[in-house]
DNA sequence: CAGAATGGTGCAATTTTATTGCAACGGCGC
DNA sequence: GCGCCGTTGCAATAAAATTGCACCATTCTG
């Protein structure tokens, strides 16, 4: 799984200029870590088919795309067993509010992390989500008041 | 904030599309949303001016990158000033493995998202941010067993 | 140790893409 | 109707990506 061992200095600032900011040219790349273009490039692409980069994506602004309102969900489950967990996880996801979904260890059994465009999209979300039928004894919700670090990238 | 009333249908086509694979080029672009290129490279510059665009970033997999473990952690605090909730944000933060951190309402303050290399890294933080001089009452973790969804996109 | 094999590099040529000027088109208010 | 504003497509230009090639360093092998 790892491939870090495989990966030099170059590779490594490489990850990390690209997770701040892929829509750098490769030309301008190259020149920050010294390589030549045609260098500089091939070891992106190979970085691309090894997996070690799975995608190159646009983030929003949450403000200024809607869904602004973010809480986060502990949820207990009734029934414990595995197929229970799958049954309601499978649900969950399919909602859209629902960006994160998470098994956990601990007091309770799932995490939610929410984006809501208003508090009436949480209301039948729960509704939906949170009813006798769907295995939920109890949940906490946890509206997030500030976001301190929201962070993607992983340092190398 | 949200410009979304001055976004059509092919805007957020657009957008919804480079959320998923913003390597694509322009021209490929433009030939499915039914733009000429040029067209369609001046919506995409102007929802880049415009911030709804926030930035173009490459996605690494967590697991050939290292920080395959996963966890959240839920952490309640002596004095719950508003000052004293920001320096143990601002401490928090620092952290390089605290991926996530938020200030929330419930039976908890914080909730921060850890990426860990290993149980002795989280063995360090802990020491680092939950002894008796920072300010943290009691702390509830939560490993992440599974991850049934996890999704930076905003659908549109 | 010599020679081959492997992998990475820079350069230069080629292909592809992005960028920009320009005229035309459509909606809208006056 | 007429002009205004923003958007579009086309074509020319500039910039970037891609590829073939020869070269160099390291490692493997006999």
């Amino acid at each position: 799984m790892g491939m870090l061992g495989k990966m030099d200095r170059i590779d490594r600032k490489l990850l990390n200029l690209m997770q701040r900011d892929a829509s750098r040219t490769n030309v301008d790349l190259a020149d920050e870590v010294g390589l030549s273009p045609s260098s500089c490039l091939r070891r992106t692409q190979r970085l691309q088919k090894s997996g070690v980069i799975d995608r190159i994506v646009a983030i929003l602004n949450p403000a200024k795309a809607g869904r602004v309102i973010k809480a986060l969900v502990a949820v207990e489950l009734k029934l414990h067993g595995e197929q229970h967990m799958r049954r309601f996880l499978d649900i969950a996801i399919t909602e859209e509010a629902v960006s994160h979904a998470y098994a956990v260890t601990g007091e309770t059994d799932v995490v939610l992390m929410l984006r809501l465009r208003d508090m009436e999209e949480f209301d039948s979300l729960c509704e939906r989500l949170f009813r006798d039928q769907t295995n939920v004894a109890r949940f906490f919700t946890m509206m997030i008041i500030r976001t301190a670090k929201e962070e993607t990238a992983i340092r190398l």
